[in-house]
Order: C-alpha cells, then structure tokens, then sequence
DNA sequence: CATCGATCTTAGGCGTACCTAATACTTAGG
DNA sequence: CCTAAGTATTAGGTACGCCTAAGATCGATG
C-alpha cells in the first residue's frame, strides 16, 4: 500500500510542484487541479495527488488540499515558491547579463541551479546584477521577503482588433519561441503594432515604426505579455 | 534481498563516490578500500559496496571492482572523475575572483554544484576567468580533456628539519582551517620557514621574513601541501 | 597453522519520487 | 435526476541511495 509521509522539504521536486502552483494559480490564487499540475510537471496525475496529500501534511503544510478540489499554496508554500522564483530570475538574469548566454538558453540552466544555490550565491549575483528588478524576459524578481509587484499584464492573444502596445514580457519556457522572438526584435519595452489576426489563431505584427509585418503563431503570440491598454 | 542495477550515470552520488576513488587513489591510483571510502563520503561501508557492484556491473562500467580488494576507476569513470574536480575548481575560482566569496567559503559551494552546471556553463566561466590554470587553494584546473599536470607536492608534515619551503596548495575540505591559514598569511606561493616540531606533531613556522612564529596543529600543518624540497 | 580482530559483504529494510491499472468522484447533458 | 465522460484518487509497484545487523573473509600473530 501507498503510505503518504512527511515530504524532504527542501527538494527540487518539491520545489517545483510549489512553483507550478504559484504560477497556474496566477494573481488570483486560484485553486489548481491535479491534472494541470501533472500536464506541467511532465508527471502522471497519480504522483501528484500523492505528492499533493504529503505537501499537506507536512510541518508546516506547504499547501491546503481537499481531495478532488485542488490546491493552494499555504504561507510557508508561498513564500518557499516566491523563494525558487527569485532564485530563478536572479539567475536568469546573471547568465545573461554577466556570462552572456544566448536569452534562450538562460531559462533550463535556471531551472536546475534555482535549488541548490545558497543564500550567499543568491546575495552575490543580487549585488555583482546592482539590486536588479526585472529578469531578462521582463519579469519582476521577488524581493527577498518575498514581496512582488502585482502583475497585471495581458496576453497579446487578447488583443482582437488593430493596436499599438507594448511588450511587457516573453515567456521562458520555449526556448525556440524565445529565440524566434529576440531575432524579431520582440523584446520587454518593445512597441508592437497588431495589424490583424490570423484564421489560426494567430497575430501579424510589426516592430517600432517599421513596415515589415511578421506573422505569430498561436503559441508564439501567447508567450507574449503586454502592458495592459488603456 | 538487495539486488545490483546500473546506477544512474549522472547522479550527484555517482559523482562523489568517482571523486573520491580519484582523490583517495592519488597519483599513483592505487587500489581504494571500501572503508575509505565510507568514511570519506560520510556513509556506511555497506552502502559503499552497493554502491561498487552498481558502478562496476554499469555500461560502460565506472570502476573495476573486486571482492576484497578494493576499487580503481575505469577509464570511463577516470573521465567522469575528472571532470567533475574540473567542475570543482572552476566554480571555486569563479566564486572567489568573481563573485568576491571568501576563500573558506567557496569548498561547500563548489561541492554541490559541480554537479548541476552545463557545460555551457563551464565554457562561459572558464573564459570569463581568463583560461586559469590553478584555483584559489592552488590545485590545477583538469583541462577540458581531461589532462592535468601531475601532482607533485609535499606535505608539510614531511618536513621535519629546519627549512625553507614554499607552499604549493591547501586543503579546502575543512573551513576553519582554510580561514586559520588565510588569516596566518599561508596561502599558495608563500614562503614559509619551518622553525621546528612540536610533541603533538604540529610545527612552528614563520611566514615570509617575519620574525613571528606561528603554531599550527596537526590538521593545519596536514592542509598545506608545499613544493617538493630540492 | 589456527585464531582473532579488522574489514568487507550480504540480507533485509526505509524514504523519496516516480509509474500503471483499477476504482471513485464530480458534473454536464439529456 | 440519472448517467457518461472526464477528472481524481487509491492500490500496488519500481529505482535509487541510504541504513543496521549479521555473516564471511582476510591477514597478522602466537
Ligand atoms: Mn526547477
Ligand atoms: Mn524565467
Ligand atoms: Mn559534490
Ligand atoms: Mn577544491
């Protein structure tokens, strides 16, 4: 039989079902269901639900589960997943700005090293980076208690009719969609123009002042933000 | 029962254990003894020869292992081995000359993420510090094939006359030590004059031409390794 | 060369984090 | 309000890396 126990609170596993559910629940803390969690974690519906039920039982529980009602994030589970996240952006950030990697290839080396570096490291790359506030793809590194600007960005998929925006920020996790935006030129402060929307859900945009139109897919156009309209 | 499988090739334990066959082989890579190894890496001695059977039963097999006699790496585990001291001692010299760490303190960083950086990683480092040769205890940095200029250093505890010695390098294992000797102004390149033994088996140096002499315990005087004598 | 102590291996087990298959719950449509 | 589809949980299992206890082997010594 499955017997559920205290979860090692402080593994990369844990870790990262807390930042699945800081991010699916976004701004509103909305409960998150299992098999969203699974969809992201690459992991079957089963381990999660198992996982779920020994993240509650900790001391302190790291989040609030009722069968079949998903879950949230307890304090002690906010704060842990606040912590990875500014690990993660701080590192991010560091690849970027001091060891010049490609911006495509900052977010998979963040997402290994976010768990196992200690508070020094976190301090040092914080300083050698000037006290940064954003990460390379625009998004706000927690502070180190964990207080954060809301995000009130939209999805450029949002957007229906002719506008002119800007980018806020670019998803991490594709890296090909990440480099096929930077070499567009869709870049966080970028100005965007939507000339038009696609039969397949898609976007035409254009850069700046420039007349070249570019065509977005669906996923593409989706893992642009942008500053909400006025 | 306990049953042998192939170990994970590329886990932070497998790691550890190739290390220390390497470190504990020293440049003659004798033969390891299982208990050696166990009390290096902090576990029991059963755990160690589970360990063994797993790395010698692999493909490629990491050691050649038998019954009774001990270990010595394979070629592909000499490889792996040293790549991961290679790890090592470019992140310590990163962590010192950039990112301003103590030296006491790079060792336990190091430890841990050696196992976790890319290569890409490891690349970017390695230029940024300007190709280096040795880290900040003044080992040598295993080149990107493996290579690496045979060791060839004394311990200060073999001097036991009066002499002039140069030191060679210290042994990061233990941070209180390594902060005695920095604070002490033993560090690589220093000139020590060996004034004398003590019954405990330390020795009184001075340092440089400094008339001031020093004690050192034991462990100190066992973490300094000097330039063999001419 | 037999014995004893040190060293090493085997046996059995545990905790973490996964899996598949079977079962249960929830809810939307009819 | 009943039922089927989709969602979630339980049951039973695996690999890994560790543990303790018990038994085997080795080698120094008398
Ligand atoms: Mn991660
Ligand atoms: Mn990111
Ligand atoms: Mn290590
Ligand atoms: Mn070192």
């Amino acid at each position: 039989m499955t017997v559920r126990r205290q979860p090692n609170p402080n593994s990369e596993s844990v870790d990262n079902y807390l930042k699945a559910i800081l991010a699916l629940g976004g701004p509103e803390e909305n409960r998150v269901a299992s098999n969203a969690l699974a969809q992201r974690l690459g992991v079957a519906p089963a381990s999660v639900t198992n996982m779920l039920q020994k993240l509650a039982a900790g001391l302190p529980p790291l989040v609030e589960y009722e069968r079949h009602r998903g879950v949230l994030l307890s304090d002690a589970g906010k704060r842990r997943a606040l912590e990875v996240v500014r690990h993660h952006r701080l590192i991010e950030t560091f690849l970027y700005e001091v060891l010049n990697y490609p911006i495509e290839e900052v977010h998979e080396e963040a997402e290994r090293l976010e768990h196992f570096i200690s508070e020094r490291f976190e301090e040092r790359i914080e300083a050698k980076l000037g006290y940064p506030k954003m990460d390379p793809h625009g998004h706000c590194i927690p502070a180190m208690d964990g207080r954060m600007p809301k995000e009130n960005s939209v999805p450029l998929t949002h957007v229906v009719r002719k506008a002119t925006v800007v980018v806020d920020s670019i998803s991490d996790r594709d890296a090909a969609i990440v480099k096929l935006l930077r070499t567009t030129g869709i870049v966080p402060g970028a100005q965007l123009r939507v000339r038009g929307r696609h039969a397949d859900g898609g976007h035409d945009v254009s850069i700046g002042s420039s007349v070249k139109v570019y065509h977005l897919s669906p996923e593409a156009a989706d893992a642009v933000k942008i500053h909400p309209p006025p």
